[in-house]
DNA sequence: CTTGTGACGCATC
DNA sequence: AGATGCGCCACAA
């Protein structure tokens, strides 16, 4: 399971950003988004932990790691809108997923 | 087995 | 925008 997600969270491209719900979801475990959290709590060091976030693009992160965590996505090329990030420009999308990506309003 | 916990998610207030 | 409550599910004690 484990292996399932991180598999998720390393193919997230660069300039990209994915829900924990998502993620969780493409991985093959729609319910499991907090475990998503948990992995990222230990071995997230070594994924691009920066690249997850909360629904609708809000950093969930309590710690200081917030804004090293929005300085890297801004220079990954992430736009940010206020508190949160562009999910309509930056939201990762699996084939598994529908295209509602596409359904985006100006 | 029972409780407590949590980088969540959504509805509500 | 911020806080609270409930649901969710694996893991630790």
């Amino acid at each position: 399971m484990d292996a399932a997600i991180v598999k998720i969270l390393r193919s997230i491209p660069r300039g990209k950003v994915a829900t924990y719900g998502q993620v969780a979801a493409v991985a093959g475990y729609p319910r499991r988004h907090r475990h998503v959290a948990q992995l990222l709590r230990k071995y997230g060091d070594a994924l691009p932990w920066h690249r997850v976030l909360g629904s609708g693009g809000q950093l969930k992160t309590r710690s200081d790691s917030a804004l090293d965590q929005r300085f890297r996505l801004q220079m990954e090329g992430v736009r940010f809108r206020g508190s949160r990030v562009d999910m309509r420009e930056h939201a990762c999308t699996w084939p598994s997923e529908r295209s509602k990506a596409l359904r985006r309003r100006t």
